[in-house]
DNA sequence: AGCATGATACGCT
DNA sequence: GCGTATCATGCTT
């Protein structure tokens, strides 16, 4: 498998996203390595995408998301878990695609010993921050550049995804443009998490023009 | 259906 | 500076 370029992932997150489908990330440490298959993605975008954390611009937190394409972003939440996004788009314009789950293709025995509490191997990387469990991604690694085959952390090219088998839905856990459907997935995957609405739930309102 | 657990960002003083 | 609402979640009940 070739690393995926800066090039390739230079586009817009929409775009972005379902190029990352069926992509692989690959993870080093001393520990070992851990790969898994992209089965399922978020796009988020910018100063137009209330969802987006570059919504209300830049901050020392988003800033790798302002950075060059193919790069890492990994944040911080609910003050125990990680998620992970591979920035997309170009230097000074911010977007980035959150992985929000995979297949663990490689690596099997390392990724259950770092996540003890799944009980099957679908679970392992079915969701966020159980991905970046399995992968061993932590604050450190925000930053990385995905595609240099140096870093610990890279992202491999997978066989194309038939158009046809890949589904589409609003994000997960988003209150605000919830029925922007941004969010992509290998239809059929054991791996896909469960969809749930963000917080406010009852408050509906327009979505901004997201259309470009 | 609720809780754990902490960083972030915004609105005030 | 400081208080606090909110959160791109996971796990247990």
């Amino acid at each position: 498998m070739r690393l995926m370029t800066r090039a390739e992932l230079a586009v817009d997150p929409v775009d972005a996203a379902k190029i990352l489908l069926g992509a692989t990330l690959e993870s080093d440490s001393p520990e070992g390595r851990v790969q898994v298959r992209i089965v399922e993605v978020e796009a988020y975008r910018g100063a137009d995408d209330p969802a987006s954390h570059c919504y209300r611009g830049q901050t020392p937190r988003n800033e790798v998301m302002f950075g060059p394409a193919g790069h890492l972003y990994v944040y911080f939440v609910y003050g125990m878990h990680f998620c992970a996004n591979v920035v997309s788009l170009t230097d000074g314009v911010p977007g980035a695609v959150l992985v929000r789950a995979g297949e663990v293709v490689s690596g099997h025995d390392l990724a259950h010993r770092r996540r003890p509490a799944s009980r099957s191997a679908d679970d392992l990387a079915r969701g966020p921050a159980k991905l970046t469990g399995v992968l061993g991604l932590h604050r450190h690694h925000n930053g990385v550049d995905l595609t240099d085959p140096a870093s610990p952390v890279r992202l491999l090219a997978g066989d194309p995804v038939p158009p046809k088998s890949v589904r589409v839905g609003p994000r997960v856990g988003v209150a605000v443009a919830a029925d922007t459907p941004w969010r992509f997935w290998i239809d059929g995957s054991p791996a896909v998490s469960a969809y749930r609405r963000g917080g406010k739930r009852g408050i509906v309102r327009d979505a901004p023009n997201l259309t470009r």
